[in-house]
DNA sequence: ATAAGCGTTCAGTATGAGCGAACGGCCGTC
DNA sequence: GACGGCCGTTCGCTCATACTGAACGCTTAT
């Protein structure tokens, strides 16, 4: 499956560690890098002072930070995705419909990423960044997903990955996944009940090609004690399946 | 200023050089990308590979591509931008307002880079996506930006970069551009004729922060055959401006 | 004045980046 | 159905270079 690199390059590797490290402390000198990452401080300046004259990178004061030249990759990247387009209105009109909080997320080596996110100023604020990775099984995103993907795809995936409690109501076990992902196939959209977020609710439905490939899904998500009743069991479901609908027509129609 | 890097990472500067490659190419394969950097394939394969597993770039059907996980470091690097937060509801605001194109725009390493773009319905489509870099001298929300700017930055920016000719109406003159920046500072606001793109008009104002450091700046853009007259030498002046007073007014107080 | 902490420089050494050539699988073609 | 070309991948050699600890100079705090 994923063939690892005979030859692989080092550097280009550290070179990430880097970049990683400086996102995670949200900027920083070199000194502190070096021992955020244990690693010799003169290295990390080879590597800062690189990224800096290449302008991936901005020193300001002393410091360190990630630059917004990145936002291009990532753009160029969701641009050419098959669904972010066509997708993107309708995750938006769905936030205003409902007043919560919508989502676009794809599948990409086996983990999830978010590509879109509406907003209504009703809405409670999630920090949900796009880009941001999560597990398939732990999100109603991620599952609508698996269960719309092939049976080895979905095996291959949580060979690699497992299935990791991001809270206590995160499914672990396989076989309780495998139950969900028919259940989700005969509904036509998956439930998040505290399983990747405590407190957050969420309903998601698959987005499907006219071939039958997983394009992506689509979400609303709330808090617990907003998301229950009928209104978390229909009229939620409704309009996130409405949406995901709304859009495969207009993929195939274009 | 810009201290070149003593022990440059020639394979931090190659991981790019292939991602580059890929973006411009908008994904290929091993033999295509060698041939279109002119490096033997299989050092391609070396970063390639590489990336592919360390998650960077997606494989698919032999075609390589960039990940959108990159939105990751875009979205992490805008967000701890000064102005980005409290700046886009009012960059939304403005292209529903005028019904046309509005942008936000920072400077980073003495270039442009578009942080959001507002988006209105009725505007025309233009592809300056987020991420994409600018020379200064050449777009309205550039020479702003550079009215504001200590008269030193100005200097260095303009010896590092020149004033390349972007279209015939791009200013290449320094002593011609002192004195549109001089104009730009009496006036409150920067035209853009047809200075980045052809058939394309923008009127630019500076955001400004209470210490009186430049923070980014804002704009509104449209067709040539929209944008003339009192609507182009005042409406759209008005509204811009007051966006930047907003923006600059709610920085302050939060 | 002094010391501590920082970013930066330096030069030596082990390593791994870079490379050409060869391999093997997948097409389309004759 | 055998052949030839194309592509991704592997391999092992060689020299460039990533990596390091130690030293330098600068700023800031004491």
């Amino acid at each position: 499956m994923a063939g690892t690199a005979r030859n692989p390059v080092k550097s280009t590797r550290t070179t990430f560690t880097v970049l990683d490290g400086l996102k995670e402390l949200d900027g920083a000198g070199v000194t502190e890098l070096a021992t955020h990452l244990d690693v010799p401080k003169s290295t990390v300046h080879s590597y800062l002072s690189t990224l800096e004259e290449e302008e991936w990178v901005v020193k300001d004061d002393g410091v360190y930070r990630i630059g917004v030249r990145f936002l291009e990759y990532g753009a160029h990247a969701r641009s050419r995705t098959d669904v972010y387009t066509t997708a993107k209105p309708e995750v938006d009109r769905l936030a205003e419909e409902t007043g919560n909080l919508s989502n676009l997320l794809i599948e990409e080596h086996g983990r999830g990423v978010y590509l879109h996110r509406g907003e209504d100023t009703r809405a409670i604020q999630v920090n949900t960044r796009v880009g941001t990775r999560v597990y398939l099984h732990s999100t109603a995103l991620g599952k609508s997903i698996l269960a719309k993907l092939p049976e080895p795809r979905v095996e291959a995936i949580l060979d690699r990955h497992g299935l990791p409690e991001v809270t206590p109501n995160t499914i672990t076990d396989r076989a309780e996944l495998a139950a969900e992902l028919e259940e989700i196939r005969e509904r036509g959209y998956a439930v998040d009940d505290e399983e990747q977020v405590q407190g957050l609710r969420c309903i998601s439905a698959p987005i499907v090609s006219a071939s039958g490939r997983v394009l992506g899904s689509v979400s609303v998500s709330g808090p617990t004690h907003r998301f229950k009743g009928t209104y978390f069991t229909e009229t939620i479901p409704d309009s996130v399946m409405e949406a995901a609908n709304v859009i495969e027509l207009n993929l195939t129609y274009s």
